[in-house]
DNA sequence: TGTGTATAGTTAATGTATAAACAGTTATTT
DNA sequence: AAATAACTGTTTATACATTAACTATACACA
C-alpha cells in the first residue's frame, strides 16, 4: 500500500519528488513512534537512549561530553540539552559537572546505574533495528543510505 | 560526507541496518527544520501548512474534515489537533463548527484568507520540494518510495 | 426502551523542539 | 591591560507530540 492509501487521501501528490520527501518524513515518523514505545519499556525516551549511547561510546577523555558536544551530535539545539540533562540526572542516569578548567562547559557523564542500563537496552535495541531494516537487503540500504546523503547534502547548503 | 561524519562521531555504528535507520530519521529531522524556516517567512510552520493542504485537496462534501480525519491524515494523536485548531482558528486561517447531524464532530473549513494564504505559498513550497528532491532521478524517487513502503509495512505489524 | 459500547473532542501532565535574550567565562585584538 | 568577540549553558515563550482520563453524543441490540 502506497503512501497515499496509507494516509486515507484522495488527491494524488503535486509531482514525485513532493511523494518521495513526505514517504522520508512519514516513515521517520512511524519509525520515532515505533521507538518510543520500545524505550517505554526501559522507563526511557528514544531521545534519552540517543544521549545514553554518544555518552556511552564518544565520550573523550574527560570521560563524558559537554552540553554543546551532545547537541551538536543530536542535531538539537543546545537549549534542549539543558532540560533533557534535568531529567535524566534526577533519573540518576547522568550526572553534571562543571569541567575543571573551562568553567563555561558542563560535563555530562553516564552514573553506573545509567551503564548498566545501557547495556541492558542496547542487544534489545539493535535487535529491533534489524527486524525494522530487515526487508532491505544489503545492497538496497547501501542504496537508501547514498539517496538520503545526497539529499542531506543539497539540504545542508 | 556520510552520516558519522555529518554528526562528528567516532564510532561505527553498529550494523548498516543502524546506519540506515538513522540516515532516515536525521534526513527527516534536516527536512522538517528546512520546512519550519521556509514557512516560517508566511507565519506558519510546517505543521500548520500541511494540515491547509488537508483541507485545500481532501475536503468531503460538507466542505470540511473533522479533527479525526486530519488527525489520521497525519498520522497524529487527535488530542493534537484541539490545540493545533485553536491556533489557526485564533490566526483566521480556518473555522471550527459542529456538525449539524452529528454533534460529536467539529468540521474545520479554510477561511477565505487560508485559502488566499495556501495558494500564495504552495508554489513556492512545491519548487522548494523538487529542490531538495533534485539529487535524485526519475527513476531513485521511484527506488527510494518502495523501500521506504516496505520498511513501513514491517513497522506497521 | 433502556443499557452498554463506540466515537469525537478536550484537558492535564509530560517530553521534546525552536528562537531569542541573557549571564558567565574564555579568547582575541588592539 | 582593556575592550571586544566568541562560546557555553540557562531561561522564557511558543509549538507540537504522547497518554490517560474525562464529557458529550450517537449507535446497537437485547
Amino acid at each position: 500500500m502506497a503512501l497515499k492509501e496509507e494516509l486515507g487521501l484522495k488527491k494524488d501528490f503535486a509531482s514525485p519528488e513532493h511523494e518521495a520527501l513526505l514517504s522520508i518524513y512519514y516513515t521517520a515518523s512511524i519509525m520515532k513512534k515505533r521507538a518510543d514505545d520500545f524505550f517505554g519499556q526501559f522507563g526511557l525516551t528514544d531521545v534519552q537512549f540517543n544521549m545514553m549511547n554518544l555518552l556511552y561510546y564518544e565520550s573523550g577523555k574527560e570521560g563524558g561530553l559537554s552540553q554543546a558536544q551532545i547537541s551538536t551530535m543530536m542535531l538539537v539545539n543546545r537549549a534542549n540539552i539543558t532540560s533533557l540533562v534535568d531529567r535524566m540526572e534526577k533519573a540518576e542516569i547522568v550526572t553534571r559537572n562543571a569541567h575543571t578548567n573551562d568553567r563555561r562547559y558542563n560535563i555530562i557523564k553516564l552514573t553506573s546505574k545509567g551503564k548498566n542500563l545501557y547495556t541492558k537496552v542496547e542487544p534489545h535495541y539493535l535487535k529491533q533495528v534489524k527486524e525494522a531494516m530487515a526487508p532491505l537487503d544489503a545492497a538496497e540500504l547501501k542504496r537508501i543510505m547514498g539517496m538520503l546523503e545526497k539529499v542531506r547534502r543539497t539540504l545542508r547548503v
